[in-house]
DNA sequence: TCACGGGAGATTGTTGACAATACTGTGGGC
DNA sequence: GCCCACAGTATTGTCAACAATCTCCCGTGA
């Protein structure tokens, strides 16, 4: 299971350092991890490098193969669409225990996501809306308190970064997933976990239509 | 992600050898693993002791302490539970989409299955039905073909072992499974996706009772 | 021209030693 | 008697050097 704490330690820090350059793109799926690159470009040792590797491939960040190194790891549109399955049903259940679980404290803290979700759409504000997104789905896992759940989804999440990235950014993609997300908070806020889970589970299966998309288009 | 070929490696060598010990029980939970006696039982260097050590902690077997070492890692039947939920829907993805795809001659093993499940049954033969029991749920998995589902049901499970020891050893509870899985393997049969998906979530739920009931009892 | 082998360079795998940290028990002060 | 500091030990963290392996290119022979 992943959640790794400790960021003082040199192996979390080039850890870390490394993720977010992957994530930002500065290496590319396939791209070769060179350790002793990386060792001089993040000033840690190459023993740390390694550490930090092997996490990563726990993440399924990276790949290492035996004798030849580390390269970021190519999730395609086929394996980002399991992905995404898994994380639909998983999110599902998160939603669903939100349901049972939820405080009327978090129930108005939900209304206000909503309506600051509507405020952003008609707006246009996108990159807003899809922070806004980000928020919705971590603050239903913090109501769920599924630990078990969390770091799956999380691991998940990481591995789909880049496909995400291309998601959000499709014109039209908040009008519809706007409705969606209201759905989800109105069946918590109303504590019925199966509407809850079915309105999560038809949310996340529209986002996999879409990558199913990209598929076609050839676009990854 | 966990799946890690490699039998060969020394790593690895100690890394399945020191799975085993802690599956068999021969390290508690809760127990250290000082690097250097495990280097010293299995022969191999405390460096690849090390790199078993992490792989594990990325299966959730072992729980790795900064500065402190690793020890077995308890799981209490809350956290039992939170895994089969999880569990649970990703099994329940798996029926359905082995519902879909499922081929004439696989639906006749699934079949066979059912047939040895039933004789093993009425002869009282638990260990046995067990072994079914995992033949059948592995059986799914292949005609499901989902890498990703696959690969966290396998962590999920690396995780249980001990309870499903308890659970397996509960009597009668084969009596009651047994409809469980002969519903499981008739939707799958029949391609009906929603309900493969609903009798396996049914059959994993009907688990789930009953590591409540170890909790009530303070079994573990 | 192509297939094959072999060697140089690049890269990862492994080791043993040492440093840093946590644990344990002992003795002194109160 | 109890608490705390302290030293000694056990254990993990890190490193730099070396070994093993792979990759790529070049020369040789057919």
């Amino acid at each position: 299971m992943p959640v790794q704490p400790h960021s003082d330690t040199p192996a979390a820090q080039a850890r870390e350092a490394l993720r977010e350059a992957i994530l930002r793109g500065e290496y590319l799926p396939g791209e070769r991890l060179v350790e002793a690159q990386l060792s001089q470009r993040f000033g840690v040792s190459r023993f740390n490098v390694r550490t930090a590797l092997q996490d990563l491939a726990a993440d399924g960040l990276v790949e290492v193969q035996r004798n030849r190194g580390a390269l970021v790891r190519k999730v395609s549109v086929e394996e980002a669409i399991e992905i995404s399955e898994v994380r639909m049903v998983v999110e599902g259940l998160v939603a669903a225990r939100a349901a049972t679980r939820v405080t009327d404290e978090q129930a108005s803290e939900l209304d206000e996501v909503a309506l600051l979700m509507r405020r952003a759409v008609s707006a246009g504000e996108f990159r807003r809306y899809s922070d806004l997104n980000q928020r919705l789905h971590a603050l239903i896992r913090t109501i769920a308190g599924h630990r078990t759940a969390d770091s799956i989804i999380a691991t998940l999440r990481g591995q789909l970064v880049r496909h995400q990235f291309m998601l959000s950014m499709q014109p039209g993609r908040p009008q519809v997933s706007l409705p969606q997300h209201e759905r989800i908070i109105e069946a918590i806020r109303q504590r019925d976990p199966k509407e809850a889970e079915t309105a999560m589970r038809e949310h996340i299966a529209s986002v996999i239509e879409n990558l199913r998309g990209f598929d076609g288009a050839g676009l990854v």
